[in-house]
Formats: C-alpha cells, structure tokens, sequence
RNA sequence: GCCCGGAUGGUGGAAUUGGUAGACACACGGGACUUAAAAUCCCGAGGACCCGGAAGGGUCCGUGCCGGUUCGAGUCCGGCUCCGGGCACCA
C-alpha cells in the first residue's frame, strides 16, 4: 500500500478488474429479486463533462448498492444515436453522419468507464443500427395495421433552421426544443402516431405512478388537458342546410349565450358569406390574422380582433338570433373550431363583448360584494329557463340532457394533446418503412423485408430536401403489392421513437426473434428506477409511456407502464447558468479526474445535495471531497499493520464505555445511510453520516492505551465505512478493502446489517423545557421510569432557577427525548 | 392569468412523524509544524447584549413577512412578499 492516496493508478487498476471479470454482467435468475436501474441513454453530441456525470453518478449508487442488497441488478447503457447534430457536423465539416456518431460513441463510452459506472457493457446499443431500429420498422407496421400510425396533410410546426417538422411536445414557447429557432407553421404531408388513442389510459395511470415525481405528473396532466363539455349544433338563420357545431366545458350557461365565434379559418366560413362585398372584407380579416405568428396571435393582452358576420345563429334553448363572428381568439386546432360565447361567465368571451358593444347576461348568482368582470365560479343559476335554482354542476348534466333530448348535441371530453407527427424531413434517423406506387397508391414494406437499411453513400448537404430521395438505389423499389416501380417513403422517423423502446431492447439486446425475447422481457421490465432530467416531463417520458401501450396492446409486453420509480434529478449550475458547451462553463471530467480521481468527482457531486435540486458547482466543494477520501487513505495506511492483526467481530457488552459507544455508532451509520439511499436516495445525508463515523473513528483512535478489543471496534468500523462508500466512491473502497488483506474482492460483499440490539441507548439525553424553552439538559439510564425522569428533570438547578414562585401546571414528557414543565405565575 | 415548487448562518445544505435549529462540508479566523509557503493537524464560530481580571457564565432575539393553532412550530393552518419552473386566447 503506498502512503499517498494515488487516485488514478488505483482506479485503472479496478476499472480493468470490472472489465475483465465482466463484474457487472447479468443474466435472468429467478432465484434472485430483479432491480433494473436505467439512466436515460445519452445522445452521443461529443464529449461528456461534469454536469452530465451526475445523472450516471446517481443511477451507479442504485446499481451497486442494489447488487450488495442482493438484488440481480440490470444496469445498462447505450447511445441515442441518431439525430440531426450528427447531420450538421456532416454538413459543416464533412464527416459522415454514421463516423462521426460511432467517433463520439467510443470517446463517450471510455469516459463512462473511467468514471467507474457499473454497467453490463454486454447489452450495449446504438438506435442508429439496423439490428436496433428494423424492430421500430416493424412495430410502426403493425400500428399501420391498427390505424395508430397513418399519414395525413395538416398544419404542422416547421423549423426553419433544423429543416423539419417539430411535434408539438418538442416546441416549447414558439420555439424548437433544440436549436430555439422560431417555429413557423407548414402544410405538409406526414406521419402521425395516435397518441390521442391512449389519452384517456395515459391520463388514468397518471395517478398510480406513484414513485413518480409529483411536479412531472402534473405537467403531463396539463399537456394531455382533459376537459369535459358538451357538443351541439347552431341553426343558421334561414339556411337551414347549415350549422355549426360549437364545443363548450360550460354547457349550464347556454342561457348566457349572446353571441357565437367561429375560427378565421373555419371551413363553414366561406358558405356563411353572402353579403355583397362581404367576401373581400371577410378575406382580408383572415389574411391580417394568419400572417401572424403563433407567437403574436397569442401575445400577452393584446386586443382580441373580430370580424362580424352577415349571417345569423340561433340560441337553440332560447330560439333567440344572435350574431356571428370571426375572431382572432378561437383557435380551428381545438374542439371544433366554434364557440358560443358567453361574455358573463367567460373573462375572453367578456373582453370580446365589451370592445364590440355586445349583451351580457349573468346566469350564475355572483356572490355578494362581486365587483369582477365574468365570473367562473360556482353558485345558483338566474336567467336560464329551465336551469333556474340549479347549482352549476346539476344544469350542466340537465343542458346535456336536454340536447341529446333534442337530438342537438351530447356531452363530449376533449383534449389538448395531440397526434405525435413522427415525420422528420431528415436524412439520419430510421427509414419510414412504406413505399408509394402509381398503381396501388401508399403500399407498406413486406415485414420480411426488414429492416429497410438507410443507406451510408449520400450527399449531405442540407438543402433540397433528404439526401434519400435523390439516392436511386434506396428510393426505386419494386411494390411489395403489385410488384411494379414505386418509390420508398423519404421521411425518417423522428428520434423520439427510438428512445421510446430502448429500455425494452436492454432486455435481450442481441436477440435476433423480435425487439425483446419474451422471458427476459418479462423478467426484466418495468425499470424499477429510472433517472433523467426534468426537461423530458411531456416529451421523452410521455411518448415511453404511450409506446409502451402500444406495444403492449401488439403483444410485445406485458406491463402497461415502463418505468416503476422516476427520479428526475437536477441540473449542473455553473456561474448562475446550466453547464454546458454552448454556455461555455463546462468542467472537464478529464481534469477532474486527473486532478482528485473519478471518486472524488463522483463523491462531490452526491454529497453537495439531494439529487433532485440544481447543484451549484463548486471547485472548493470538490477539493473538500477529496480531502475526505485522502484523510480516509491516510488513516488506513497509519493503522493498517495494527487493524489486520486483529478480527472485527467484537461483543459490544464486553467493550470499555467509549468503545461501546463507537460500536453503536457503527450500527446506527449503516441504519441511517441503508434508510438514506434506499427511500429517499438523499445521498447527501448518507455521506455526511459516513464522514461522522470516520470523524469519530479519527477520535478513538487517538487513545492509545486501548484494549485489543477498542482495535478490534475500529477495525468494524472502518471496514463498515468502506463498504458504505462503495456505491459512491467504488474504486478507492475496493483497494482499502484489499488493503485490509481482503482475499475476495468488495463487488461480491454484502450491505452491512445493523443490529438492534447494539443500536439501544445505555444514557439517554432528555431536554428539559419550561414552558417550551430549553433550560437544561440531564442524561438518565434508559431504563429509568419516566416518573424518576420528571423528578430528576425537577431538580436539575437552573430548571429549578426558572420554576422558583410559579406553579406548575403540567408536565409533558415525550419519552427518550424532552420535559416539558409547564408553569405559570 | 392559471398550476406546481422553493425561501434556514458568509456558502452548499441538515433537522425523516410538530419535540435541543444550523448535522456534514465549504469558506473564514486563530494556533501548531516549516527558513517560508503549500499540504497536514488542532481550536473557534448564528446575531445582539450582559456579568467576570480571566478561564468562563448568562439573557434575549433568530428558519422570507404578518397572524393563528399548540405545552412546544423551520415543520401544521390562514393571509401576503419574493424567487424558480411549467402551461397559456384549449372555449
């Protein structure tokens, strides 16, 4: 053992130990619990650094702690590997997509492994292989067949920069979740996968994820947006061949209705204008408000904008006329593009009365003192007929009632989510299995043709479209229907397909019978904890869930959720921004651990918080750990010879009174660090409770006219502390751990158990309180009465001090922890 | 605007069910070692005030603000302020 901690040699030497022995391979045991612990797959952009360590950081605490724990423990990893980052270097600095992936891949990978994360490299995979995505092509068959996936023309977001269509989850705040480009607004053809199927099911389970972090839920509730309503028709005064359809969440204010808005774009538009001169005005209000930007259109206070209508509607409960509008704030994406309005109880529909002169009428009783403008909340219906005196809740099912009696309308729920586009005008990333003949139209690939390999031998150049379709060889296929020349789909498949399932093919990665072997899939899924960052709360997350489904309802799985436990942990701060390289306040893992070792790094970013908040870096924090594990080193070195002489296993009732209270120390580290990393994954604490034990362990080891015994109690407790740092500093726990002539290696050990018996207190500490201020403090024997306890609490003198004249009213005794003397006067 | 978090020393954070607020660490100050520095080791420390020659001892205040419940509140309840995040003309 050499004196100084030499943190780079030692974990060279146990990270080839993993990689030869192939410590983290695993295989299906039945005789074992299964524990799968993923980290959500990195894609392969270039370099990691010390803010991406983390998230691996804290999934290899699972890992390894989980494996002591005696679980059979599944800890993969893999590459995201396809996506346009990969296209624009192809574009900017001429390497191939595939080189330059599978370059970053091998840098990534070792840099992984010198960071001594435990994974089954054996199950490694890259979603840009043919081998991986032919099962996508294949799954994406069979939701043709099921009418999940099918392809339409609409209005989709574009981004001009990335040069493709964005699914509305990957458009945050009119922006492209990527490269933050303003998204614009295209037709175009393209690939929808029916999410929108599965709302009601996405939405239900919401509620049984219940190791799922509340706030990520929350966020996937408001995205999916389920709200509950009612459909009916308006009559159109004197065409009785028109009406329009208007959705409402509020049909018990029907009686409130005082006007009716239809979307610019609605398609009944054109028939409803037959004014003279009416089609140009009416032509030249939707030019003015289409040439907007989503972005402007729904620009904080600004005015809303309408267009009224020659044309009439009828309330149908009141059979009173009312007019028509085209106005800027009704959207033709949601419901159906129509509204009746009812400025009384709706804030937009009351903004948009006043500004054009419109009737308002209250059909909910405000309550007294009401000065606001529309009111939504509940009370007693006024002014509507029928509904007169009934609450909001009863009119509403009586409204609906009454138009299914009518054969008008009927209740309807609605959602704000909507069919993920999985179109990418894109050249790197799976190919969209089907093929467009002259004859039989959209025909899909034969299954045993899979997978339809992309092809390498293309021009990138990043304009004129996909690099496939000027590529004769893969575009010209025969028609797997007629045989005749078609020409193959050029849309890839949006990447977020690839990670949708990834966690499946960790499974049996190499299984060549179908995207997972049914045993191992069985055995292996749900991942029992996944980890990732916030940022994939409604879009990662949400498509798993969905592809899972799926995937279920084909037959592939069996469980109708893929991830048991979520973990969604914090970002790396650095000078007040997130780290990264664009923000230029990266820290490199290569200097980190060139500097301290991966153990230090690692140890600092668990100990600085809990792994759900953002962790400020600190370089004083990170010499701060390293000083731990140095003093750690050191303490092992001094009293090595003296340690290995004698054996650990002591009796704690034999020991002199300071030993035996380090004995206890010992028990309750193991009992606090078990609790810390096994429910609340607070591996701050965890860690602070080992740098205790080893503070007290420095302590007790100063006396030097100890019994063979007290040597024996230090030599448990070191060995405790070095198997509690495993899972966080693994590598300089396992050489302590030889050190200490340890013939079998700390992988195979297992979790220290504490004892509740050696955890019992001889003396208890008891607060005394007056009148709930502390004012002494006297320690008993555990097995005093609590009566004795009170007397003594009584006596103690500066308790005395503060009772001298007043009476005392009561005694609160919470046992083995405080008195509370209560008194007056 | 709506929804969800959060606010504790100079800093990161701890206090798990209402029971000693500030664990553990960083930074800082003092000391030891050293020709010196680094490293290392030891000691100190929430704030204000008081007693004492000193070592020491004491009182009050203190977890964003105001109020409440309780023997007792960082923790529970009501009302605010500020910060962060999500959604946003979704009818």
């Amino acid at each position: 053992m050499e004196e100084r901690y030499q943190a780079k040699a030692i974990e060279r030497k146990w990270q080839r130990v993993w990689e030869e022995t192939k410590a983290f391979r695993v295989t299906e045991d039945v005789s074992k619990p299964k524990y799968y612990v993923l980290e959500m797959f990195p894609y392969p952009s270039g370099r990691i650094h010390m803010g991406h360590v983390r998230v691996y950081a804290i999934g290899d605490v699972l890992a390894r702690f989980k494996r002591m724990r005696g679980y059979n423990v599944l800890h993969p990893m893999g590459w995201d590997a396809f996506g346009l980052p990969a296209e624009n270097a192809a574009i900017e600095r001429g390497i191939h997509p595939a080189k330059w992936t599978m370059e970053n891949i091998g840098y990534m990978r070792d840099q992984l492994k010198k960071m001594g994360i435990s994974y089954d490299w054996d199950r490694e995979i890259a979603t840009s292989e043919p081998e991986y995505y032919r099962w996508e092509q294949l799954i994406f068959l069979r939701m043709l067949e099921r009418g999940l996936a099918y392809r339409k023309r609409s209005t989709v977001n574009w981004c001009p920069s990335c040069q493709t269509v964005l699914a509305n989850e990957q458009v945050e705040g009119g922006r492209c979740w990527r490269c933050e480009s303003e998204v614009t607004k295209r037709d175009i053809d393209g690939w929808f996968f029916k999410i929108t199927a599965y709302a009601d099911e996405l939405l239900d389970w919401c509620d049984r994820l219940t190791g799922w972090p509340e706030r990520v839920i929350t966020m996937q509730k408001n995205w999916i947006g389920r709200s509950e309503g009612a459909e009916f028709d308006l009559p159109v005064v004197g065409r009785p061949e028109l009406k329009i359809r208007v959705y409402t969440t509020r049909p018990d204010t029907v009686f409130g209705m005082t006007y009716a808005v239809l979307a610019p774009e609605h398609p009944l538009v054109d028939q409803l204008v037959t004014a003279p001169g009416e089609r140009t005005e009416v032509e030249r209000f939707r030019a003015e408000v289409l040439k907007e930007s989503e972005q402007e259109r729904v620009a904080e206070d600004r005015p809303k904008r309408g267009r009224r209508l020659s044309a009439r509607a009828v309330n149908p409960f009141t059979g009173v006329e009312i007019p028509l509008f085209l106005a800027d704030y009704v959207l033709m994406i949601y419901g159906t593009g129509a509204i009746m309005a009812v400025p009384g109880e709706d804030q937009r529909d009351w903004d948009f009365a006043k500004t054009h002169g419109l009737d308002i009428i209250e059909t909910v009783k405000r309550p007294p003192n009401w000065n606001g403008e529309a009111y939504t909340g509940d009370g007693i219906k006024i002014n509507s007929g029928f509904l007169d005196g009934l609450t909001v809740a009863e009119a509403r099912r009586r409204a609906i009632h009454w138009l299914v009696e009518h054969g008008l309308g009927e209740a309807k729920v609605n959602y704000r989510l909507r069919d993920w586009g999985i179109s990418r005008q894109r050249y790197w990333g799976a190919p969209i299995p089907v093929l467009y003949c002259d004859a039989c139209g959209m025909v899909p690939e034969k299954e045993e043709n899979l997978p339809v390999v992309l092809p390498r031998d293309v021009q990138i150049s990043g304009k004129g479209g996909s690099p496939l379709a000027s590529h004769p060889a893969f575009i010209s296929a025969p028609c797997p229907r007629c045989g005749g020349k078609a020409r193959r789909e050029t849309d890839t498949m949006d990447t977020f397909v690839e990670s949708s399932w990834y966690f499946l093919r960790y499974c049996s990665p190499h299984f060549t019978g179908g995207m997972v072997e049914p045993t191992a899939g069985a055995y292996w899924m749900p991942v029992d904890q996944y980890i990732g960052g916030i940022e994939h709360a409604v879009l990662h997350l949400l498509y798993a869930r969905f592809y899972t489904k799926v995937l279920r309802d084909l037959g592939f799985v069996k469980v109708d959720e893929p991830f048991n436990a979520l973990l969604s942990q914090g970002m790396v701060v650095k000078d007040g921004a997130k780290m990264s390289k664009s923000k230029g306040n990266v820290v490199s893992d290569d200097v980190i651990r060139d500097k301290y070792g991966a153990d230090t790094g690692r140890l600092f970013e668990l100990f600085a918080g809990p792994p759900e908040k953002d962790l400020e870096w600190s370089d004083q924090g990170v010499e701060g750990a390293y000083r731990f594990l140095t003093r750690l080193w050191r303490f092992t070195f001094q009293h090595r010879e003296a340690l290995v002489a004698v054996r650990s296993d002591v009796a704690q009732n034999e020991l002199p009174a300071d030993f035996r209270n380090l004995y206890r120390l010992i028990h309750k580290t193991i009992k606090k660090v078990t609790e810390d990393v096994e429910g609340r994954f607070h591996f701050n604490t965890a860690i602070a409770a080992i740098m205790e034990l080893f503070n007290a362990l420095s302590a007790s080891v100063q006396n030097e006219s100890r019994p063979e015994s007290g040597t024996a109690v230090i030599k448990a407790g070191l060995e405790t502390i070095i198997t509690l740092l495993y899972p966080f500093a693994p590598h300089i726990a396992s050489e302590l751990w030889e050190c200490l002539d340890h013939k079998t290696s700390l992988d195979g050990v297992s979790w220290p158990k504490y004892s509740a018996e050696a955890l019992e207190e001889e003396q208890l500490l008891i607060v005394v309180q007056v009148n709930g201020k502390v004012r002494g403090k006297i320690t008993v024997p555990a097995d005093m009465s609590q009566k004795q306890i009170e007397t003594e609490a009584l006596a103690e003198p500066r308790v005395s001090l503060f009772l001298d004249g007043k009476k005392i009213e009561k005694i609160v005794h919470v046992p083995g922890r405080l008195v509370n003397i209560v008194a007056e006067g």
